[in-house]
DNA sequence: TAGTGGTCTAGACCACGCC
DNA sequence: GCGTGGTCTAGACCACTAA
């Protein structure tokens, strides 16, 4: 008969975007752990088992980390277990390669028509881009051009970028506060040209492996678009399917 | 002070790994449903939450499917939602395309070296190659060669692939009895070589996307090695990262 | 209306990390 | 020893599907 609820929302989805709220407003910090299950009960007025579902979908999306005995802690990408965690290069022995990212350029520019429109900013609108060059061990592997909203990076420079000593979404994260949630890859064969071709130690036209990346913080705010060219000689892009 | 349970698991994984082990017999076939959450805690002997906490994590793992109000049932390829789930190449317009399959070649031979060693059967034993063209509406997109142990495709021929209207991956659970759990894949950027080329009706050289799949079944067993050729001129191979 | 999965609760106990 | 997350239970009630 009567619709009861159309918009049906079970107790546990309130909670998970209570906890998401006070994760967005900055409550607790990346790697910092958020108050216990108990806690969150009492305070949400819900029982511990509701608070702990709500957890678990956010911890199987990656935005908490439980640690049985020790707690729940806000997912970081300065967390070494997470510091790569959106490159899905390989070497193709399998080993665990030492990665080296290299600044390049890093220049103010507006945003064109697809810019504007992939970071959802005005056209026109202030972006940076950064380029820059991924090693692994010795061997450079990965070219990178990366698009940012301007508005959110005020004060990415070169030099910045240069004396951070680790992952790239780990200083967006401790600098301008910007967490990477997920991302989407557009994965196509291209063949190098020659500035790029030159960078990576390859003959131009070498076939590459093309990345196109838009990334998302909370709220599935786009605020990076990047394209990456890999290099797969001796690499390979690992995907799992289930 | 003593080491109570070095290889402690709880109950729920134990109740998993009985009903994996059910649906590894053939107790229930894929499409069909499984015995109610209540039935199967009967069976157990343990409690409802408990046998729910079994089949969540089966569900998460694509194994089995929950329908509110209708059961669980057993995943199959067959089911027009997973009919092309292990396939992530999409078109430039993000259209879903009809696809089709053209099965070109399909012969016995032996195992060598690296296909013994990757299906995990010994060298020389009896394998089939099947090699497939893919087709997004009349476009041609993949080129596909496709390694299987003889042992458990006994039977299979070009006759039998091409009168087949629907996935591969159907195919082999239906007239197999073979269900395709997991893979990984191992992305590359390629060139054409001249008979792909011609296939897919483009330039000699012409970058492609190089996938090479290894296809899992029950129990992490492997039954089917592929190499895929994509052509990414006007689709993109597409990857969600989390 | 009956049967299925989905939610929510409350309480007991276990495994783990740390002091 | 204490606090954390992890497991297990039992029971009540809700939402969805199909007869």
């Amino acid at each position: 008969m009567a619709q009861e609820s159309p918009t049906f929302s079970p107790l546990y989805r309130q909670i998970k975007s209570l906890i998401l709220q006070a994760l967005e407003a900055g409550e607790w910090r990346p790697g910092q752990s958020i108050p216990s299950e108990q806690e969150l009960a009492m305070r949400f007025s819900v029982s511990q088992g509701t608070v702990r579902k709500a957890i678990d979908e956010m911890a199987a999306e990656n935005l908490l980390v439980r640690r049985q005995g020790k707690g729940t802690f806000v997912a970081s990408h300065s967390d070494p277990r997470a510091m790569f965690r959106f490159l899905r290069l390989v070497p193709d022995d399998d080993s665990i390669p030492q990665r080296e990212s290299i600044p390049l350029e890093c220049w103010r520019a507006k945003a064109g028509h697809e810019a504007s429109r992939i970071l959802a900013i005005e056209p026109g609108a202030p972006i940076m881009i950064v380029r820059r060059l991924l090693r692994f061990a010795t061997t450079p592997v990965v070219v990178d051009e990366i698009y940012l909203p301007g508005e959110v990076f005020n004060g990415l420079t070169l030099e910045v970028l240069q004396s951070w000593r680790s992952s790239l979404y780990s200083l967006f994260e401790s600098r301008f506060g910007l967490r990477m949630i997920r991302a989407d890859e557009k994965i196509r064969a291209v063949a190098a040209d020659k500035s790029t071709a030159e960078i990576l130690d390859v003959a131009e036209g070498t076939p590459l492996l093309s990345v196109e990346r838009v990334t998302y913080t909370y709220g599935d705010r786009p605020v990076e678009w990047r394209r990456g060219l890999y290099l797969t000689e001796a690499h390979y892009y690992h995907n799992e399917l289930n």
